[in-house]
RNA sequence: GCGCCCAUAGCUCAACUGGAUAGAGCGUCUGACUACGGAUCAGAAGGUUGGGGGUUCAACUCCUCCUGGGCGUACCA
């Protein structure tokens, strides 16, 4: 679509004198296909050739030739509508995607880049709620995305292995620790205590300072807390990369905030240096008040080290790495104003860079009324929505295809699929309200609608009993939906630079069920012996053959974009 | 208090970043299975885009005020 777009406006260019890229901007699809394919609204050139916008687009239109890309042009009104030529249309997008195969849609224009991505970064001994899938997938998927274009991209996990939180844990185990519970269930068994000391805390403010001396002393080398902190992140860690290899998440490096303790030195001197850290009620900080925002604390009235002191040091440490074209934050928006203080602090450090880093952040996921939050206790845990949502889908193999090959396999895959999709059926920064009758309902636009989507298309293919033709002849190919098809498919790049020029997978999601959607009339509405895909015309099923193949391996890689898998059949 | 974000069909979300008649799914009602897979499809009903004012050829989108919510706001991450 984008070859029809950009003839359109050097054609346009030629005639108006305007920037190319202006009008490439402003070049529009028509709210209804039988007002055209593309239009080009002339408002804005009606201030400088003063004259009415309709006026304009009639003598545009005069001076515009149909030719091998436009079949005609059209106003209405103030705008020039172009049909594109369909049977051209269809037979490149056939071809295209039948010589790309899985590659559609990708590019080179990453190629030598990299991209860095933080994404995930669990708190070591808390739980692993459905709050932090969101970072999780959406990271995973925003990899994938910019691999697709050629980037290199370096996938991190910045665990949560380091700061105060340490301190309480370490004084609970203290306290309440127990050794084969530990080793049965990890996480259950920090958090449990975790959650004591913090009431504790509450009611004793004494108790806060014995903590808060256990992380001082982690923080100095002490060696029976470094043991301790050890053991509970080598254990949580074994955890979490249970739930990675169920999800299909991986990461280039896991090293954690620990990783950078030793590299603060170094950002402190040079903040030092640059006189600009001030000493504040005992504190260290970064005055920003000159920008409006609250001072950025580097370090402790009782000299221990924060988040930010650590983050600077990961950011630097990571830029000295990988000289990253891009590094890209999958972090939730309540960390909006720290993201930017930490970008200003960055940037005063000189740190020309700071605009290649960018906070991607993602709204909360709500129970009832209530945002999730592990504090609260109101968290839904993610093993338990996976083990839901496949038990519900071997329930629906039972019922619907008994005698499915590997019906434990195709289970998993759509459970998982169903839970992933959900979440990245959404822009990233609304607020996702959690229902579990929504998350078990796999009718209607869902996970498993685009999976089931795909596993028909594969059913066709394999009814056709053949390999999909070397060559059709798609001027047979003259349905509506045929032609729909053919213009969404052709689209598909596009979509994808959206994607990765937002960080925002839910523009794949979005196509995708839009392309189902299609698929799924065009397949259910013609069912009479000449208009099926299978039908009595040889040529015309060879030819609905290709462009269904097509539909289908568009389909198999914006799944794998996401991160679901596309079963052949469910 | 100050700052940022949100408010669109009964519910959950879209709307190409200022463009043509605001669209989907779920729910409700009505239809299509001796099938190229019904985890599907077709149709109907459902809206003063929270409210007022403004900016312009054009506002769900931008500015302003109001109402109602959320988040953030120095020693948590």
């Amino acid at each position: 679509m984008r070859k029809y777009k950009s003839h359109i406006a050097r054609k346009l260019s030629s005639l108006t004198g305007m920037d190319e890229s202006d009008i490439g901007s402003l070049i529009e699809t028509p709210p209804s296909d039988d007002l055209g394919d593309l239009a080009f609204p002339c408002f804005s050139l009606a201030k400088s050739l003063k004259k009415a916008p309709a006026a304009i687009a009639g003598e545009l239109k005069g001076r515009i030739e149909p030719d091998e890309f436009l079949e005609r042009i059209e106003t209405k009104g103030p705008y020039i509508n172009f049909f594109i030529d369909k049977k051209r249309l269809i037979a490149s997008v056939i071809a295209e995607i039948a010589g790309a195969e899985e590659n559609y849609g990708g590019s080179n224009e990453g190629s030598g880049k990299t991209i860095v991505i933080e994404y995930s970064s669990p708190n070591i001994a808390k739980p692993f709620g459905i709050g932090h899938l969101r970072s999780t997938v959406i990271g995973a998927a925003l990899k994938r995305i910019y691999s697709h274009l050629g980037y290199s991209v370096q996938g991190i996990n910045h665990l949560g292995d380091w700061g105060t939180q340490f301190g309480k844990l370490i004084y609970a185990f203290k306290q309440w620790g127990d050794e084969a519970r530990l080793k049965e269930n990890p996480i259950e068994h920090l958090y449990e205590i975790y959650v004591k000391i913090h009431q504790w805390e509450e009611e004793d403010p004494g108790i806060a300072d014995a903590t808060r001396e256990e992380f001082k002393k982690l923080e100095n080398g002490d060696e029976e807390n470094t043991a301790l902190w050890e053991r509970f992140s080598d254990l949580s860690r074994v955890e979490f990369e249970k739930i990675y290899k169920m999800l299909g998440v991986e990461f280039d490096s896991s090293p954690g905030e620990s990783f950078y303790v030793d590299k603060m030195p170094a950002v402190e001197k040079s903040l030092m240096d640059l006189s600009l850290l001030v000493k504040s009620k005992d504190a260290t900080v970064v005055d920003l008040e000159k920008y409006g925002m609250p001072p950025a604390l580097i370090r402790k009235s009782d000299d221990t080290s924060l988040y930010a002191t650590r983050d600077l040091a990961a950011a630097i440490y990571r830029k000295n790495e990988f000289d990253f074209h891009k590094m890209i934050y999958v972090v939730g928006v309540a960390q909006t104003l720290y993201f930017n203080q930490l970008f200003k602090v960055l940037e005063l450090m000189g740190n020309k860079w700071v605009a290649d880093c960018h906070h991607a952040s993602f709204g909360w996921i709500k129970l009832g009324d209530e945002m999730m939050s592990t504090r609260k206790g109101n968290i839904v845990f993610l093993d338990d929505v996976i083990a839901k949502t496949i038990e519900k889908t071997k329930a629906i193999i039972e019922e619907n295809s008994p005698g499915l090959p590997e019906p434990e396999k195709v289970a998993f895959e759509v459970g998982v699929g169903a839970v992933i999709f959900a979440d990245l059926a959404y822009r990233r920064d609304t607020d996702i309200s959690f229902d579990w009758a929504k998350m078990l309902d796999f009718r209607g636009y869902s996970g498993p609608y685009v999976q089931y989507t795909h596993a028909r298309i594969s059913s066709v293919l394999r009814k056709y009993g053949k390999g999909v033709p070397a060559n059709c002849d798609s001027d047979l190919l003259k349905l509506p939906e045929e032609f729909a098809m053919a213009k969404i498919l052709s689209r598909y790049s596009d979509i994808i630079d959206k994607a990765a020029r937002e960080f925002e997978p839910f523009h794949i999601s979005s196509y995708l069920l839009e392309l189902c959607g299609v698929f799924n009339t065009y397949y259910q509405k013609y069912k009479s012996a000449e208009d099926r895909i299978l039908s009595t015309d040889p040529g015309a099923t060879d030819a609905r053959i290709s462009l269904i193949n097509a539909a289908g391996i568009v389909l198999r890689s914006g799944l794998r974009l996401l991160g679901i898998s596309a079963p052949e059949m469910m």
